[in-house]
DNA sequence: CTGAAAGCGCTTACAG
DNA sequence: CTGAAAGCGCTTACAG
């Protein structure tokens, strides 16, 4: 492996200029520059990461934690962790991956407190465990990609959860529907949350009684979509309003199963409008937000963050807007 | 941040003695390493990974290498990444990913090939880019998982594709199916050529002639596999093996829309039986295998590749088993 | 069983 | 603009 020192006997210049000019020091001749970047071209040289950190403080790499379950049960783990890599790929950087599961408690927190990363970028559903929180409060610059569910003094990137779910419910009013049901996402989520809090407030402004019969919990996976719908037909929903795209496929069934049809007998609205749909259904109406600009606004931030801390927590937020299509319509005359 | 040297004065020995203590070398004093360790624990030492890597070559930490569409396009990477870990964490070990995309080229590789990981492990699908086959002649440990389409002197972790799609035909054969379509996976995918050639094979050693026409190539989506079963219906197949689960599940959907039915019209065989299955479709016939087991053997010859390097390239093999589900009978009479 | 010392491969004030 | 030197936080022969 051919190191630092070799690059600068080859150059002609001490270790010092050498290393500057591979770190764009303006501090350099251009001459200089030149040639010992051709040189260590020339001589394959990869500069020692570990050292590099070591010297510097800085290793260009961020972790990420992401739970294993998001991963698999609903399509947003992969599409984030997906625009999460190309990103921080794009900006020079490494990405360590820590998916956590229920068990945790190895010594891997402590590679992330250990100095190899420069920064961390976790996603909201990792807030559970006690050493996420340790984490959060440990030296690290990080950003969260969805809110804390209780704290606000954090850095965080998240959608506009609110506003989408506004557009939702009220695109289903404007309808004529007043029986509108919702399925709710898991409690401890808060985007979860958010979206059903707004979905309640909506009705209120618009004067519509609010009946807990029409609302359900699911757990952000098709089934739990199915089994909810299940429970909400014999209430006799004119539209319903679920709180992902995966749920809102599960209400599909239901209905179906139930003899009714989409949008015939029953409006249907999800939330995220990510690729993955299932054929042959009238598509869905949905709230659709972009997903990689979410990833690509929380790895700069990151990034600024590393470069410079500062006091006051930084809150992005990416919109979300209605996208209508077949799945809503005006309720069925009595 | 308290370092080593704290805990060393604080335990009343030197670094050095500290460092054997936390590392667990066994001339240490059990009396001295009891104490050491409990000093290092009460000040909430982290050992600084940067800096261990750079004096020992050690880091406890490896990396990943796998192409983004593979989250994305199929289970099958999902469900790798998570078991892959899932194991790491197990073995204490950090994991650094690279989801690598069809324009890399940045100086993320560098990052590999700057020794911050101890090894690689590569997904068998990243075998195209140029950057992929210099790192595998590179300096780190590398162990694949699945085997690379045309070098054969690499450490290899792969599943029994051979016995798994020989299982399959001969099921079909023994209901006495004869003529039997493929669905076959991306060409340039090694698993995927392994199962049809084996299909070719069995069908050959049985004495059934092969219909090129009954052959249909697909890229291992649903889609895909709608597409190609569209395509092999006018050729009146009884049956049909499908080179992976999700291109099985597109079948269906073309034999449904045909006005026909599984298994009753026509057979179907997967390959892979992972968790998510369309219902209300007749269960899936099809071939398992155990991809935690995959992920953990691939994860436990790295490490031992890291301990110590040999000659020979190691090739380690899965078993692939036929689960017979409600898809498959025998053919109906003329 | 333990310590003093060198060294891992870089970066970065400090001088000049 | 460039160099000599110190230092980042550990590990590990080498002595004892």
């Amino acid at each position: 492996m051919v190191g630092l020192d070799e690059v600068a006997r080859t150059s002609g210049v001490s270790r010092a200029t050498a290393s500057r000019a591979l770190n764009g020091d303006p501090h350099v001749r251009n001459e200089t520059r030149e040639r010992v970047i051709a040189v260590a071209e020339a001589l394959g040289y990869r500069p020692n990461r570990a050292a590099r950190r070591l010297a510097s403080g800085r290793s260009n790499v961020i972790g990420f934690v992401l739970p294993s379950d998001q991963l698999l049960d609903d399509p947003y783990g992969a599409l984030l962790l997906n625009s999460v890599a190309l990103t921080t790929n794009a900006r020079d950087h490494g990405l360590m991956l820590w998916m956590t599961h229920r068990a945790p408690g190895t010594t891997v927190a402590e590679i992330f407190r250990g100095g190899l990363v420069d920064g961390l970028l976790m996603s909201a559903v990792a807030f559970d465990d006690a050493w996420v929180e340790e984490l959060l409060d440990g030296p690290l610059p990080t950003m969260l990609i969805g809110r804390h569910p209780s704290r606000t003094d954090l850095n965080v990137v998240e959608i506009d959860n609110v506003g989408g779910a506004r557009r939702a419910v009220e695109h289903l009013l404007d309808l004529g529907h007043r029986r509108i049901a919702h399925i709710a996402g898991p409690a401890e989520r808060a985007d979860a949350r958010e979206r059903r809090a707004t979905y309640e407030k909506v009705l209120a402004e618009h004067g519509v009684d609010a009946d807990p019969r029409l609302v359900e919990q699911g757990g952000f996976t098709v089934d739990s979509g199915v089994a909810a719908m299940v429970r909400l037909l014999p209430q006799r929903p004119t539209a319903v309003f679920a709180s992902n795209d995966e749920m809102a496929f599960g209400a599909y069934e239901a209905i179906a199963a139930a003899g009714l049809e989409v949008p015939g007998d029953i409006s249907i609205v999800g939330f995220d409008d990510f690729p993955a749909r299932p054929s042959g259904l009238p598509p869905l109406t949905t709230v659709r937000y972009d997903l990689a600009a979410v990833a690509q606004r929380a790895v700069d931030a990151l990034l600024a963050l590393i470069d410079e801390p500062r006091e006051a927590p930084r809150h992005l937020m990416v919109p979300a807007e209605l996208h209508v299509r077949q799945s809503t319509r005006v309720p069925r005359g009595p």
